[in-house]
DNA sequence: ACTCTATGTACTGATATAAGTAATAGATAATAC
DNA sequence: ATATTATCTACCGACAATATCAGTACATAGTCG
């Protein structure tokens, strides 16, 4: 059928707009009747607005986060809401609420992309550019109260600089730049530490007695405390420190911070400061004067670096026995690098066998040699790492020897986890360069055959490029800026992304580059290559990481350089005083590359490589038939259509495709992004936890500076510590793989073929022949879609073949460590593992592979967990527990046949519904049963614990449904209830009456529903499936039953609707819920919030609505529905322009969505609360503990303590009424916003507003808008709210439309519903009424308690 | 006996028109008639049948019979409120109404293979079938995709072209008959300019709109002389202006398909000249090409300046390349669905 | 020295792209008259 | 105040269209008083 216009003439609602391009390179020039300027002046909002949060000394504002100024009575309840009024926020641009005013966001991003580029700028010591940024930063009026922390950045890097700068002259600049350039500005303490870090540098060696004086001087210029100025740990070093205290005696040590204090007096008594400040470089001579075993040099950051890490001496100490000390000092420096001999010491001395005591004496306890185990190794049967840790500490016969293992192997660790997130490039390089090397030696073709080699040849290839335009853009910017006319266009762009690609190692880049290309293959569903629009960023973000990491690393090797050695113990008191340092450094960047940059970085350094990387390909003549042998750039840069719009894709040649088929791919994982081999830092903020030197977020926001201001003030505020004693317990639980699992899917992997989900590895894909090309446009078409479907599953064959690789590398290189996962959470709070690939959220495989790295004995009850745990895993999960064990135990043939031949046996364990799990447990049950006393058996194997249904579990407790709560096992129960079943029941009931009444479809139906058909649409009944949506659901299920897709489509329609009646019946309090959910989400997102700007009324009377759903969960963390309209731009790079969305734009909600989400995200903020509260409770019960969302997992022995807790903590969330507690929070949140409605005519009420709208019309001489009223009434908010009590007297006396609602009681009786039918309602401002609760029934949560099915 | 034309009154009446529009003026159809002279091709229009696609309210449709009486008219149309309007005025005349899917390939298989119900008459293709002529409104804003897709049926020599050279009078949003006719250099000129250029002979017949012409081929223009009439002449009056043109295929011998590739992707990059454009055919594009293109002045030339006849040039160089890509894994893959409970 | 204007450029928003409506088609929110 | 028409289409983790042109705002240089 021909199709209709409407359908296609408008594409997309996108706001397209562009990137102000190259704004970044854009200083303000001091004008000061810019046009924005005037604007805000003239508008009288915005200056009261800014004037009082600068008078409230940047006190929250209200109409910001209106639960602030809420005084917090309610604090006995420990579910409490409500924020506490305590917090105190300075200007901050991700600190305004989208609703503010629009200029003041445009301005945001201005000062977004000045700071990023005075960072940059300063890294680079163009220091006269950086001053100028200043500048331009001086002139935003918002920002003055925290200019100064820039101004400290510049005068830091100043400071390093000129080291030679006098401190008197440095003292004349500050005056100068204070007094003259920056007017308005006060030197703070951080600043004061400047200039004493700088006053000791300058004069190392000078009389104290000279110094003194100066440096008293700057304390007591000392703002907020002597304390505050020593606590800026990233100025001042320890040696400054030890100089004030040791030397100087100007300050004692109890004004120093805690974190150091320790790292002081152990140097006060004894050291000789001397020492330290010469210490630079290490002193070898030192070393070799210890004569202990133990003490050890202590290696940090810049040095460790420097040490080659193919030293041939050390190769020829590695066999020095333990104990013998060498005499040569240059040997004893190469072992020492890393307190290897501590840890090998510690290590030889627990009880070990022959066999391990080799190994960890051969093993090199260096980090940076053995950080994982990468080589790769070509015959693939070969799996076992140089060291398996984990087996070493099964055999550890006693608790204490395992405690001193773990000891050990944390404290190796710790150096690891730093190399592994420091070092992981130049690691790859390195491994290039030897096969590159051993190639070379073998001959040319070996170069070509070899992956690394050639990546090698291409990272030579691309360096000088790199440098050459380094040195382009270095020259560029260190030039006065000259006007721009005069520059071309690639230099312009130069200007823009300079700053930034002069700051990382020229080699790190290309490594990068070149690794996430390769990672990047076949994603984006393009045939052999990649999206080109993902590469640039990805590329822009790798490049961003390896330098916020290396700027951690620097600061802290900076701060620390002089404390060089000491004993063990004074090791571990630096390593936690540079952990704490660390936290504070993270969170301190606030910075981050603006989009557009990491897009055109990442396009600079792709374009390089294009042009370098080569691979020699063979063809066919076409003409002469003859073989031909040519080169080719390895990458293309090209376009393809999709539905006519144009995508820009990076191909990658089809050789190279072929050489990494059969590569290991463990390098092109972000390294920074693996698992890790110790805890993970505790999460204390929400920008501080998880990886060391990798910066991550609590939460992962969608570019939403809406949800970092509500995160952020929450986190300040302390209101969200449960949430990091949750988030740490489930980051705290170490895992190790499954060797024996690994084994098998080695094996199969190895083998090529499919197996379970793991695709086989093809080469070509097979295309039917192309039918003639005269055939009828029908059969072409067939054709055409064929081709498509085969290359489409071809391609995502391949990528699903490429994600099992990363997994199976990952877990490869892990093999016998100790690892854990960071964890952090999506935007209602579930908790995710920060690393990609390969986590306990995978899939079946993923989760098969990974076990808990402690054990602990099965116990009385822990055998009966772990055969329900088999028995679930096989699908068995509906059923009471004893006919689960029951099903475990009439399979022990099987069951041993699947441990011990799993491929060569009767594979019965690949029938199970997840199988690789179920072969996890076969193999452990399989040694249990081997075992006289079964409840000696140590158990590795997660049990896993499900909720039934979780969301309508939620919901039943909601809304005290007696009915539904029975359902999902909230009411204890001999016998499971089986939801599905019972709704499948349900349904097949109302068919049977209805094919009584003669419906012919239902007679069809009516013996064909089963509980699989139900299911999917029961489950995603809570996410708010549709009609639509659930039809396609039933229709996948019945099309095995009809041959025609369409009748099948029919039927499904009409059972859908059937389904749907079913479930409404059996959760009907579930579904008010839900309405009631959607209903507020609508109003609210519909909505007007009093100071909006009035420009966001179009004409008048059609607002943007900006106001999102906001709410806060059991836990404190407050939740900000993300869903506005995208604002996508397109930005230039080098390659193509990219299109990007503008995460300073400010668009307006997205209502729909707000709607459609607000039910399924509270019911998961609810069961992300019940999940951190059930963590934190079994963390603090010593269980070891895990969860996918609502699957809770533990050690077999502990599920019976886990499911009391789970349930304990189901009943401590759902005491309070969540839902009325949602409301009151609504209420107070969105108290003075205003909503559009209609009014009854033939009312006082209207008689009155239609009166004061006649006024205002005379005075303005026009029509009145709605626009015009909410400004009145803006005014009116405004002067309630004065400190001036004229002000305050005014406001009660002035009447708007909106204050004459104050007084009325019954608004029903005269708001007009939408069924209003004749022209007798008027258009006007309303306040925003939320929806009554649905009833709450009966049921009583604590009954819960004894529901052993609750979770099983 | 003529046919009574239906009045813009009754037309009028008429709703929905799904997007198209047509010219109801009988007066502009008579001039549009006089120019074209289609008598020079059917010399015995008795023997002519004609298919009329998207007849809409038939005007067009009645004065077409009413001055030529062909051996068979048949239009077809299956929006019910056009085809109602059709039946209401045309059941006793010898138009045939047929209530079909002018969309679906299907509906020509079974017209013609297996009712028969509408047989036109194969004819060599040394010369434009004298028997055989399709008229169609592909007006709708929504519809473009159709007349490029008749377009590549000319290239298949399939569908309705594979009764020989079929001349179509067909009626289109003008901007798509600018996109069409664009001539070399000219901003409008696009991919489906040159696929026109390789298939058809193509000349504008008339606009709704003068200003609409200053998008034309000044050159063209002149040698065409289209009627120019009034937006008020086509119902609805309110959207955009139409174009008629008159599309007779013409000869051509070339590798259709890597052809289709290879201007599918130049023309992304229509401004970039072809010394650097070429990459984006392949790995090692540029280099392969400028060592093959003899013809400094070509290289220096932007896709967009390019007859057709250059771009069956560059197609030969194309697949005489031993490293050229595979040209049917010319797409992507957007929507991969996985998830189910 | 300063202002004004001519000139060119950077920026924005609009439009075209390919060519069976992605495998599908009915409700519903938004917009226009 | 109704009727047409565009926009969805189960949540989250997650990952994105682009080239070119016309018109305009803006900056710069040069000229002139």
């Amino acid at each position: 059928m021909l199709r209709p216009v409407y359908k296609s003439v408008v594409k997309t609602s996108i706001l397209q707009r562009r990137l102000i391009s190259s704004k970044g390179s854009k200083l303000y020039k001091p004008s000061p009747d810019s046009t924005s300027t005037i604007l805000i002046k003239d508008d009288p909002l915005v200056a009261a607005s800014s004037s009082s949060s600068s008078s409230s000394s940047g006190i929250i504002n209200s109409s910001d986060f209106p639960l602030f100024n809420k005084s917090n009575k309610n604090t006995t309840n420990n579910l409490s809401y409500q924020w506490k009024n305590t917090s105190n926020m300075e200007f901050d641009p991700f600190n305004k609420s989208h609703a503010s005013a629009v200029t003041s966001m445009t301005r945001t991003r201005d000062v977004m992309q000045l700071w990023s580029l005075l960072e940059a700028c300063l890294q680079s010591n163009l220091l006269k550019r950086a001053f100028s940024i200043l500048e331009s930063l001086y002139l935003i009026p918002e920002h003055k109260q925290r200019f100064i922390e820039d101004y400290n950045m510049y005068l830091d890097s100043f400071s390093k600089n000129e080291p030679n700068f006098p401190i008197i002259k440095m003292n004349e600049k500050l005056t100068n730049d204070l007094e003259t350039s920056f007017k308005d500005v006060n030197y703070n303490d951080k600043t004061l530490a400047i200039m004493i870090h700088h006053a000791l540098n300058f004069h190392p060696t000078a009389s104290s007695m000279l110094l003194s004086p100066t440096i008293s001087a700057y304390l007591k210029m000392s703002v907020n405390g002597v304390r505050d100025i020593l606590s800026n740990l990233d100025i001042l070093t320890i040696s400054d420190l030890s100089i004030l205290v040791n030397d100087l005696k100007i300050i004692s040590l109890s004004q120093l911070p805690t974190s150091v204090k320790p790292i002081l007096e152990s140097l006060a008594p004894s050291s000789t400061p001397v020492n330290n400040i010469e210490n630079e470089n290490g002193s070898n001579k030192m070393e070799a004067e210890k004569d202990s075993n133990i003490d050890q040099k202590l290696e940090l950051g810049r040095d460790s670096t420097k040490t080659p890490s193919l030293d041939p001496l050390r190769e020829a100490s590695l066999d020095v026995s333990v104990g013998v000390l060498p005499k040569d000092a240059e040997k004893l420096v190469a072992v020492d690098t890393i307190g290897m001999r501590v840890i090998r010491h510690t290590l030889l001395g627990l009880s070990l066998n022959s066999q391990q005591r080799e190994q960890i004496s051969k093993f090199k306890f260096d980090a940076n040699e053995n950080v994982l185990n990468m080589k790769p190794t070509q015959n693939g049967e070969d799996n076992d790492p140089p060291i398996n840790f984990f087996e070493i500490y099964n055999s550890l016969p006693t608790l204490e020897e395992k405690r001193a293992f773990e000891s050990a192997l944390n404290l190796f660790n710790q150096d690891r986890q730093k190399v592994l997130e420091n070092r992981a490039t130049e690691a790859a390089r390195e491994r290039w360069k030897h096969d590159f090397e051993e190639a070379k030696a073998r001959g040319d073709i070996s170069i070509e055959k070899n992956l690394n080699a050639k990546l090698w040849k291409w990272y030579n290839d691309m360096l000088p490029l790199i440098k050459e335009e380094i040195s382009h853009c270095k020259s560029l910017l260190s030039e006065k800026p000259v006007n721009k006319r005069a520059l071309n266009k690639v230099d312009t762009n130069r200007l823009g992304y300079g700053p930034y690609l002069t700051l990382i190692d020229p080699g790190k880049m290309c490594v990068i580059t070149i690794l996430e290309l390769l990672k990047l293959n076949s994603t984006g569903g393009v045939i052999e290559g990649m999206r080109t629009a993902r590469a640039v960023i990805s590329v822009g973000k790798a490049i961003e990481m390896e330098f916020r990491s290396e700027q951690v690393l620097k600061s802290e090797s900076q701060t620390f350089r002089d404390v060089n050695k000491k004993s063990p113990e004074f090791k571990k008191l630096v390593q936690n005083a540079k952990s704490v340092f660390r936290s504070s450094q993270i969170e301190q960047s606030k910075i981050l590359w603006p989009q557009t940059i990491r897009a055109k970085i990442g396009s600079v350094l792709i374009s390089m490589l294009i042009h370098v990387a080569k691979v020699s390909v063979q063809g066919i003549d076409p003409i002469t038939k003859a073989k031909v042998h040519g080169e080719a750039p390895a990458f293309s840069h090209g376009y393809q259509y999709h539905n006519g719009s144009k995508l820009g894709v990076l191909k990658i040649h089809k050789t190279l495709i072929r050489q990494l088929n059969g590569e290991r791919l463990i390098a092109s994982v972000q390294p920074q992004l693996l698992p890790m081999l110790v805890e993970p830092k505790p999460w204390v903020n929400w920008r501080s936890g998880g990886y060391h030197y990798t910066q991550s977020s609590l939460l992962r926001t969608k570019d939403s500076p809406e949800q970092v201001a509500y995160l952020k003030a929450a986190s300040e505020n302390g209101d969200i510590d449960r949430v990091y004693d949750g988030l740490n317990v489930l980051g705290d639980t170490p895992w190790t793989v499954n060797r024996k699992v690994f084994d098998v899917v080695s094996q199969v992997w190895n083998n090529g073929e499919g197996f379970l989900d793991i695709p086989s590895s093809q080469d070509e894909m097979v295309l039917p022949p192309a039918p003639p090309r005269n055939s009828d446009p029908s059969i072409l078409r067939t054709w055409k879609l064929q081709v498509k479907t085969i290359a489409n599953k071809f391609s995502s064959d391949r990528s699903n073949r490429c994600d099992t690789n990363y997994k199976l590398e990952i877990a490869r290189a892990f093999l016998g460590e100790k690892l854990y996962f960071p964890h952090n959470l999506d935007f209602r709070g579930r908790a995710y593992p920060l690393s990609p690939h390969f986590n306990h959220l995978g899939n079946d495989m993923s989760r098969g592979l990974l076990i808990f790295w402690h054990g602990k004995k099965l116990g009385s009850s822990g055998l009966k967990w772990l055969k329900i745990h088999l028995s679930n895993l096989f699908g068995f999960d509906k059923i009471c527990l004893e006919d689960r064990i029951a099903f475990t135990e009439s399979h022990l043939k099987d069951i041993k046949d699947s441990a011990e031949n799993p491929l060569t046996g009767d594979r019965w364990w690949t029938t199970a519904d997840k199988p690789w799990q179920a072969l996890a447990t076969c193999f452990e049950l399989n040694e249990v049963l081997k075992m006289d006393n079964p409840e000696e058996f140590v158990s590795h194997q997660p049990v896993h614990q499900d909720g039934t249904c979780n969301g309508l579990q939620h919901y039943a407790a909601l809304g005290g449904d007696v009915e539904g709560a029975t359902q999902v096992n909230l009411v204890p129960n001999d016998k499971p209830q089986d939801v599905y079943a019972h709704v499948a029941k349900l349904v097949q009931k109302r068919l049977e009456i209805a094919a009584e009444k003669g419906d012919e479809n239902a007679e069809i139906l009516k013996d064909k529903i089963t509980r699989k058909v139900v299911k999917q649409t029961v489950m995603t009944n809570v996410y708010g499936v549709t009609y639509v949506g659930a039809t396609f659901q039933i229709a996948k299920q019945l099309s095995p039953i009809f041959d025609d897709r369409k009748e099948s489509l029919d039927f499904s329609k009409y059972l859908t609707k059937h389904v749907f009646g079913a479930i409404r019946e059996l959760f009907h309090s579930a579904h008010l819920i839900q309405d009631w959910l959607g209903e507020s989400a609508k109003r609210i997102s519909k909505s007007i919030r009093l100071d909006v700007d009035e420009k966001s009324f179009k004409n008048g009377n059609k607002p943007d609505f900006m106001s999102s759903v906001i709410w806060t969960t059991p836990l404190g963390l407050p939740i900000v529905q993300p869903y506005r309209e995208e604002s996508k731009k397109q930005v230039e790079t080098n390659l193509q322009t990219v299109f990007i969305s503008d995460p300073f734009a400010v668009n307006p909600v997205n209502a729909r969505r707000q709607k459609t989400g607000l039910p399924p995200n509270f019911i998961h903020s609810l069961d992300a609360s019940h999940m951190l509260l059930s963590a934190a409770e079994c963390g603090k019960q010593g269980l070891d503990f895990a969860s996918v969302h609502d699957s809770y997992w533990t050690h077999a022995s502990d599920v019976d303590t886990m499911n009391v807790v789970l349930r304990d903590q189901f009943i401590k969330l759902h005491e309070v009424d969540l839902v009325m507690r949602l409301r009151e929070e609504f209420t107070q949140r969105y108290k003075s916003y205003v909503k559009i409605g209609k009014l009854k005519r033939a009312t006082d009420l209207a008689q009155k507003i239609i009166n004061i709208r006649k006024d205002l019309s005379k005075k303005l001489g026009r029509n009145t808008t709605l626009a015009d009223e909410i400004y009145f009434e803006k005014k009116r908010q405004q002067l309630l709210n004065s400190p001036l009590p004229e002000d305050r007297s005014i406001g009660e006396k002035m009447i708007t439309t909106v204050s004459l609602f104050q007084d009325v009681k019954d608004l029903d009786a005269l708001e007009l519903e939408n069924g209003g039918d004749e022209n007798s309602g008027m258009s006007v401002l309303l306040p925003l009424r939320l929806p009554e609760i649905p009833p709450k029934g009966d049921f009583d949560v604590t009954v819960l308690k004894d529901s052993q099915y609750f979770f099983s | 006996m003529s046919i009574p034309i239906p009045g813009i009154k009754d037309i009028s009446k008429l709703k929905f028109f799904y997007g198209f529009k047509y010219l109801w003026n009988p007066t502009v159809h008579d001039k549009i008639f006089d120019k074209l002279d289609i008598t020079k091709t059917y010399k015995n229009p008795k023997k002519l049948k004609v298919l009329d696609l998207y007849p809409g309210v038939g005007v067009q449709s009645a004065m077409f019979y009413n001055r030529y009486s062909p051996q068979q008219y048949s239009m077809m149309e299956r929006r019910s409120s056009l085809y109602k309007f059709l039946q209401a005025n045309f059941k006793d005349s010898p138009l045939q109404i047929l209530k079909r899917d002018p969309y679906d390939w299907s509906t020509y298989l079974h017209l013609i293979d297996e009712e028969r119900l509408f047989v036109p008459e194969v004819q060599p293709s040394d010369r434009i079938n004298d028997s055989f002529l399709t008229v169609a409104n592909v007006t709708g804003e929504g519809s473009e995709g159709l007349i490029m897709q008749w377009l590549s049926c000319i290239g298949n020599k399939n569908w309705l072209y594979r009764f020989g050279k079929m001349k179509m009078l067909l009626w289109m949003p003008s901007t798509t008959a600018r996109k069409l006719l664009a001539r070399p250099s000219m901003r409008s000129r696009s991919k489906c300019s040159v696929v026109r250029e390789a298939f058809t002979d193509t000349k504008l017949i008339a606009i709704s709109d003068r200003d609409e012409l200053k998008g034309f081929d000044s050159k063209c223009l002149e040698e065409w002389d289209p009627i120019v009439f009034s937006a008020a002449d086509i119902w609805p009056t309110k959207g955009k202006p139409i174009a008629l043109v008159e599309m007779d295929p013409t000869d051509f011998d070339f590798d259709v398909e890597n052809w289709d590739y290879v201007t599918r992707h130049l023309m992304i990059l229509k401004r970039t000249p072809l010394n650097i454009v070429m990459d984006s055919l392949g790995h090692g594009g540029q280099l392969y090409f400028n060592s093959r293109i003899t013809d400094k002045e070509l290289l220096k030339k932007c896709p967009i300046d390019l007859t057709n006849d250059e771009f069956i040039y560059i197609t030969k160089l194309f697949t005489e390349w031993p490293f050229k890509p595979d040209i049917l894994m010319d797409f992507v893959d957007i929507n991969q669905t996985e998830h189910s409970g």
